[in-house]
DNA sequence: CGCCCTTTTGAGGCATTTCAAACATTGTGG
DNA sequence: CCACAATGTTTGAAATGCCTCAAAAGGGCG
């Protein structure tokens, strides 16, 4: 498909000069930094879109965490179809699924122009584990993914089209407004292949609820640029979903 | 729905006569413990099918791992729907997705007879960050539950009915065998209404596919005992998806 | 034995997919 | 800077896999 190969090539800032310490799972990592030797995270320079930061299989060498910019973590069967397994931001973890073993067991690639710092292993998992501070970030890290995962998992088992579509529109603007961006008025960073991935419906299903939610007068949407009319509409339509299931025992 | 209230009762029970010990993320957790107080895994009372371990939104106050047994893990929507995240056997941790916070972000509850030990918090927590040993053993649990979610993603969003189902008999089937049981020929701890929820189809499908499974010679089904007769055959249909996706830039 | 819940099987319906075609956008090389 | 190719998006019409509804058969349990 493409032949982008990664150097990681670090550039020289640091936490202090990042906007998004604040969010990061690794902002106690570099202060807990003894002297001496590289160390802390390190930010490199920054990925076009369509450069994969690893792939699924590579040897694990470090965790990232995306300093600006987007991504997309998917996994592939061994049947060769893919599924998008999350979009990730400024702050977010990448690279965890692979702390079990030796290699990554997702990809990673950028949606924009992307830069992330990366924690280097093992040295970086060590330093991970013995800072009590930084072992703390790394477990809510993880155990938010494990959350965001389940609710993938309950989006595509259990809404209509209609409402994985206004649900993930609803994460995104909860997680721009987040980082001090606009709730109701934001970029894509995906195309609709993409959106249509994540969400495991066709792409003209997509293209499709773009109209319906535009005519209904929840959203306006000019290619990437989403406006929410609406905010209580699309939450209305969130819920929206196939019925409730049977209670368990 | 049921009023079962969990008073965990812990047993004299140690890690040393636990069958399952060389699976479990706790194995090394009870030999690194320092001397005086209730300390290790603790072995609880048995929980009756029916039983929930913990519920969504319950303060956390242990980690836990399946001791014997099987359990489903499974998330609650704001509107009342259900969608069961995975199945679990004697080894397997739960409750972890609530480490981020200070409840559990899913309920747990027993398929069957089955025994759980305790890793109570914050103690335990601590024990898992201060012993590099244990630690690592966590990571290990964590990064595979990471896995089986994209896995389940995958699973939901590019898979058939048909495919779905195969799958998910050959993870049980590979799950038995790693834990030294027959890989061809178990018994099922869930109801097909259990397994429609996983799989997201309806109970008339799954119980279609048994039908049309054992028509073409692939299983044996009575009631919950299932024989597969070709794991090739059955690793066949579970690769017959909805076809491949497109390519990531 | 009789009630209840689970499972099975059939028939029809519907949400979403697939196929097809027009249009817009982006990138490329002359 | 424009023509052209490649890719992404939109819309319509037809096809389909799975769901819903309905009803009967099969265990489990008091």
């Amino acid at each position: 498909m493409d032949g982008n190969i990664v150097t990681f090539a670090p550039t020289s800032s640091t936490c202090g000069t990042c906007r998004w310490s604040k969010f990061c799972v690794a902002r106690h990592a570099e202060t807990e930094q003894r002297s001496g030797a590289p160390k802390g995270p390190l930010c490199g320079a920054p990925l076009r879109r369509g450069t994969h930061l690893f792939r699924q299989g590579d040897e694990l060498k470090s965790l990232y965490v995306v300093r600006a910019g987007s991504v997309k973590c998917y996994t592939d069967s061994e049947d060769g179809c893919e599924q998008t397994i999350a979009f990730q931001f400024p702050g977010d973890l990448l690279g965890f699924d692979g702390m079990g073993g030796g290699a990554y067991q997702s990809s990673v690639v950028a949606l924009e122009t992307t830069a992330v710092c990366a924690l280097p292993l093992p040295r970086g998992a060590q330093a991970l584990v013995e800072s009590a501070q930084v072992s703390a970030d790394l477990m809510r890290a993880v155990s938010s993914q494990l959350i965001d995962r389940q609710n993938h998992a309950l989006l595509l088992g259990q809404k209509s089209a209609q409402a994985r579509m206004s649900t993930f529109l609803l994460s995104l603007s909860a997680r721009f407004a987040a980082r001090g961006c606009s709730r109701t008025e934001f970029n894509l960073s995906m195309s609709r292949q993409e959106i249509a991935n994540y969400l495991a419906v066709a792409v003209e299903t997509i293209s499709r609820l773009f109209s319906d939610l535009q005519r209904r007068g929840v959203l306006a949407v000019d290619r990437r640029f989403v406006r929410i009319l609406s905010l209580p509409k699309l939450e209305l339509m969130a819920h929206e979903g196939k019925g409730a299931s049977v209670a368990h025992a």
